[in-house]
Parts: C-alpha cells; sequence; structure tokens
DNA sequence: TCTTCAAGCGCG
DNA sequence: AAAGCGCGCTTGAAGA
C-alpha cells in the first residue's frame, strides 16, 4: 500500500513565496480507462522537491494545498494533469505553463515528441535509467502495485526535471520572441482540456443501424467479388486483392517493397468494369465500417471525446481516438459512376452520409460550424506583400475567380480549378512535372503555365524568397513569430506549406483562446477543431453572442488581408447549412435544435 | 503473443 | 535531384 513516506510543504511554506511549483501526477495505469491519479509530486526552488500518494488524507491535503495556492505552475503536459487534478477535485490556481508547449516551439522536429525523459538526458544531462526500470513495471502492474522505494524517486525527478526545463526555457523563449505565442498554446490547451471533457454526441441508434446495415452488404459484396475472381480471399490484404486482381486486370503499379499497388487511384481507371465496380464498393464500405466501428467502440458515454494535442511540426492541431478532424466529407464519395449497380450506388451514398449524420447536438442545442475561408491562401497572399494581390483581396470576391479572369481573360469553372490547383501548387511546391500532369487535359499545359507565372509572379516570387531566406537564416518566422526551421533532408520547398499551415493554425489557436474566453460561463461550448473550422454545441439562449465570436475569429490586423469565416448550422454533421449571420441570428436556428 | 512497419485512406 | 504539405487510424504482414 502506498504510504506518505516525507513531510508535505506546509500552507504557510507554501505561502511563503510566489516562486514557480512544478506539479505531476502519476496514474493508475496508462489508457484512458486507469488514468486515474494515484501519486503526486512537487518541485520549487524555495520548497525543494518530492512526492506523495493521493489516496492517503494528508497526501491529498498536501496535493490540493500545492494546486489550490496562487503561485504559478508547470507541468510538463499541462492538459493531462489538469485533466487529472479535475478528477481529483482541485482548481488550479494561478499562472499556468507546460514544459512541453515550451519545447516544441523550441524545437519543433524533436524526434523523441518533447518527451520528458529524453529532454532530462539531451538538455539537463541527467540519467534518467528509471524511466526503463518503470516502464518495465508499468507493463505488469498498475502503479499502486510498483514497490514505492521504485516508483516515488521516479515521481519526484519528473517534477525537478519540469521544473529545471521550465528555467532552461523561458529565457529562451523570450529570447526568440516566442513568449506570447507560447502564453497562447497554453491557454489553448486549457480550452482543448474543455473540449476533451465535452465530448460530442453520438447518434447511437443510426450507428446501429447503419453497422448493421454496411455489414450486410459487404458479406454479399465479398461473395459476388468471389465468384467474380474465382477465388477467394481476404479482400482487405492489399497483397493478396493484387493477386486476385492481377489474374484479370493489368496491373502496373508497384510499391515500395515489390508489391502491386491496390490503392484507390490505381484502381479507379478499370472501373467500368463489373469485377473492378464491386472491388470499388467493397473498399469503400470497409473503409465506412471499420470508421463507424471506431465511434461506436468509443461512445461509452453517448459521446466521443477525441484527444488533442498541439505539438505537431507546423504548431498544427491533431485529434485522434477518433480522428474527428478526418470525418469522411466528400473526397471519398462514391457515386454511381463509380459503382455498377444503382442499388450499389445508393448503398455507398447511405453509408457515406451516415457516417457523417452520426455526430448531434446535446438536447435542446444544436450544432455551429464557423469555418476559415481560403485561409492558407490568404496567409500566402499576405506574405507575398504584393499591394495588387492584397487590394484584390480586400475586394471581397472571389479572388479564385479573379486571377483565372487574369490568367485567361475568360472565365470558367475548368479555369478557376486550374488557377486554384496552380496556386496552392505553390505554396505546397507541387513540381512541374507533377503540374503538367495534372493539366493532362488541356491542349497546351506549359503555356497555361506559363501565363500563371507571367500573370502572377509574385507567387513565384515569394516562394522563393521564403525558401531562400530560409536557407539563409536557418528558419522563417511567420506573423506571430513562430520560427519554421530549415532542414536540409526535407528540402526548402517544404518551408513554404509550414509557414502558411503554421500561420493558419496560430491564427485558429488565438480564436480557439478568445471565443472560449466569450463562451465562458455559458452552456454552449467548442466540441471540435477541425483545423480551419471551429465546431459548436449551441444553445438558443447564447446566439446574441454570435457576432461577437465571428469578430473574434476575424480580428488579425497583424495579417493584411482579411480573415473572414463563414457559419453553418445544422441539427448534426451532415446536414450543415451555410447560412449569413443575419439568417442565423434571425431564427433560423430553430430548425437546427434537437 | 506482442511490436513494428507498410499500405491505404480520410480530413484540412 | 526531386518533391504538393500536415496529421492519425485500421489492417495485414513480418519480425521478435
Amino acid at each position: 500500500m502506498l504510504r506518505d513516506i516525507q513531510p508535505y510543504p506546509t500552507a504557510e511554506q507554501i505561502a511563503a513565496s510566489n516562486e514557480l511549483i512544478s506539479l505531476d501526477t502519476e496514474t493508475a495505469g496508462s489508457t484512458r480507462q486507469t488514468n486515474i491519479p494515484v501519486y503526486f509530486s512537487w518541485a520549487a526552488r524555495d520548497l525543494g522537491s518530492g512526492a506523495g500518494p493521493v489516496i492517503t488524507p494528508d497526501g491529498f491535503n498536501a496535493a490540493r494545498r500545492l494546486c489550490e495556492s496562487p503561485r504559478p505552475k508547470v507541468c510538463h503536459n499541462l492538459k493531462f494533469d489538469l485533466q487529472r487534478f479535475d478528477y481529483l477535485g482541485f482548481k488550479v490556481g494561478g499562472e499556468l505553463h507546460d514544459t512541453t508547449l515550451m519545447h516544441a516551439l523550441l524545437d519543433e522536429h524533436h524526434l523523441e515528441h518533447h518527451r520528458l525523459k529524453a529532454l532530462s538526458r539531451e538538455l539537463l544531462g541527467r540519467q534518467r535509467q528509471d524511466e526503463f526500470v518503470l516502464d518495465k513495471w508499468r507493463s505488469k502492474h498498475l502503479f499502486p502495485d510498483i514497490p514505492q522505494e521504485v516508483s516515488h524517486p521516479y515521481a519526484v525527478r519528473d517534477a525537478e526535471d519540469a521544473l529545471d526545463l521550465y528555467y532552461l526555457f523561458e529565457p529562451q523563449l523570450k529570447e526568440i520572441g516566442c513568449w506570447d505565442l507560447y502564453r497562447n498554446e497554453v491557454a489553448a490547451a486549457v480550452a482543448y482540456k474543455e473540449i476533451e471533457q465535452c465530448g460530442i454526441a453520438v447518434d447511437l441508434d443510426a450507428l446501429t443501424v447503419a453497422l448493421k446495415k454496411i455489414g450486410d452488404a459487404l458479406e454479399q459484396l465479398q461473395q459476388q467479388i468471389f465468384e467474380a475472381l474465382g477465388r477467394s480471399f481476404l479482400i482487405s490484404s492489399p497483397q493478396q486483392l493484387g493477386d486476385a486482381l492481377a489474374d484479370f486486370f493489368p496491373l502496373t503499379e508497384y510499391t515500395a517493397s515489390g508489391q502491386l499497388k491496390t490503392d484507390k487511384s490505381t484502381l479507379e481507371p478499370f472501373r467500368d468494369d463489373p469485377r473492378m465496380q464491386l472491388v470499388l464498393a467493397w473498399k469503400f464500405l470497409f473503409k465506412a465500417a471499420s470508421t463507424l466501428r471506431g465511434y461506436y467502440t468509443r461512445a461509452a458515454d453517448g459521446r466521443v471525446h477525441p484527444e488533442y494535442r498541439q505539438t505537431t511540426v507546423t504548431g498544427r492541431s491533431a485529434a485522434k481516438d477518433p480522428p474527428i478532424q478526418q470525418i469522411p466529407k466528400q473526397r471519398g464519395r462514391i457515386t454511381e459512376v463509380e459503382v455498377g449497380s444503382s442499388e450499389m450506388a445508393a448503398l455507398c451514398r447511405e453509408a457515406f452520409r451516415s457516417v457523417r449524420a452520426v455526430f448531434i447536438p446535446m438536447p435542446g442545442a444544436f450544432l455551429l460550424a464557423i469555418d476559415y475561408s481560403q485561409v492558407e491562401f490568404r496567409v500566402f497572399v499576405h506574405y507575398t506583400g504584393s499591394k495588387r494581390l492584397v487590394e484584390l483581396m480586400r475586394g471581397g470576391a472571389d479572388f479564385h475567380k479573379l486571377f483565372s479572369e487574369m490568367i485567361f481573360g475568360a472565365y470558367s469553372e475548368r479555369y478557376r480549378h486550374i488557377t486554384k490547383m496552380l496556386s496552392y501548387g505553390i505554396i505546397y511546391g507541387m513540381s512541374k512535372k507533377r503540374a503538367r500532369k495534372q493539366l493532362a487535359g488541356e491542349e497546351h499545359p506549359d503555356d497555361i503555365i506559363a501565363r500563371y507565372e507571367s500573370t502572377l509572379p509574385e507567387m513565384r516570387v515569394t516562394q522563393k524568397r521564403i525558401q531562400s531566406v530560409g536557407e539563409m537564416r536557418g528558419y522563417v518566422k511567420d506573423v506571430f513569430g513562430r520560427r519554421y526551421r530549415y532542414l536540409e533532408r526535407a528540402g526548402s520547398y517544404i518551408l513554404v506549406a509550414w509557414l502558411c499551415q503554421g500561420t493558419a493554425a496560430n491564427i485558429k489557436k488565438h480564436a480557439l483562446v478568445r471565443v472560449r474566453e466569450i463562451l465562458r460561463n455559458r452552456r454552449s461550448q467548442i466540441i471540435a477543431d477541425i483545423h480551419d473550422e471551429l465546431v459548436f454545441n449551441f444553445y438558443p439562449e447564447d446566439i446574441s453572442l454570435l457576432p461577437q465570436i465571428k469578430a473574434a475569429m476575424e480580428r488579425f490586423p497583424e495579417i493584411d488581408v482579411p480573415i473572414t469565416v463563414d457559419i453553418s448550422g445544422g441539427r448534426n454533421l451532415l446536414e450543415m447549412k451555410k447560412v449569413t449571420l443575419e439568417q442565423a441570428l434571425s431564427g433560423l436556428w430553430k430548425e437546427w435544435v434537437r
């Protein structure tokens, strides 16, 4: 049994200064179900360091004293520890800090993903071999069953390391001008914590029905495929599928490991063949079924609770369990063109729709989504510094259309598509070869590319400028001060993509923090961050806040071009309808309330 | 049996 | 020299 093995800081000692306190929690296990706090540790310059169980009265009270004191706090993964303290019913006081976020801004490419022990070894020169000892115990035991003489010093060292990392990073972040950005990321971490706890309601009945229907269809399809290809095999195995299809189709593309490619783009050219139609439909439905299963198994309380992190290379957010940022939208859509029989096409369409329609508002609320319009592209235009392009954008019109008119002298959907593709190609570093391939249907692809380059020279010039600044200085910096380091192995073209994605991510994260503040103490809540879109569970009583929310999301004076959002709402995530602010305010939301 | 990798797919 | 970028999840296969 875990016991108190040293004195804890007293209330007087804690109140005696306002120095930073490092806090850490150890949980019973490491799955979502076992992430229950059982041990805690602290460190501060004036208090020294220590640890103890949160399940003894003395330990529990000491942990609460430390947490709730108004002194500033640092954790190595703030969001996680805040959740643990929430579980214990503690209100964490003081300014909050997170050494993971700090390090992610200082060294975004770190291979160890900013793990505490790695940083302790590399930056503090400590040999944390206790990590491996504890991991060994952890693989077979819950934390309370690990000998305390092993676990206690480990917990203490975690708190000490986090404290020392903070003092190491603080001047470095200020030095490179990233302190404000870092403070915003901490605030965003708190917002993400609330988003995770709130979760997104799912329609379990609809989910069950859809799963059954798709499952039955898959079984039927499988039989038809076996008959059509004259053998039975595991269709989900790329290897076996490749073998089976090779008897009937001239498959010529191979993967790196010498296996026949069976991905969608390889198979699609053969989609006029009924046999291939069966396979394409099967693949589509198989994917839809496993996506739905993923939602189902995670919706124990009728909601899914995706987990967010912001320690990616560009500072973008990432969500998992389930991957809420990857709900099928349109790319994977299967139409009657792609699958043979009309019944099969209808079934695929329905399966696709059911995946999105599963997400619903809470009773009495409706779903609201506010998404940035072309934000990465706008950001790039800002970086061009071109008065001409900025003015065009300020006009507010469809600028891909304007650009295509400038290039082609006329407008068509096709021209707009080409222009847009080439514009994004510059941001993402598309090669000339790839551009030509994309323009395969055109008579003079090279002419089109040349016309684009001569009509909008600012685009290429800016791309090259960003690249050369990156190569010379070793990094490029966005309008918020975030640095994107040049890596030789990655190449300089990638800096342009990182810069635009990262700037867009920062815009979104500022919006997230502002909007959370506006909705403080309201029932309405942000329930998802889908990169350029915030999704809300919105209650009618808060509808008057909408103009304020919209304005907060669009207010970015540091960017020369307008940053604008679109509003949509609905009774589920499939049936989201785009509306104007006025329409939303005028009571249109009544149709959406669950 | 467990872990790691590649293939494939989805989103922005 | 060549390259569209970022991210996570599921599945099957291979290695340990």
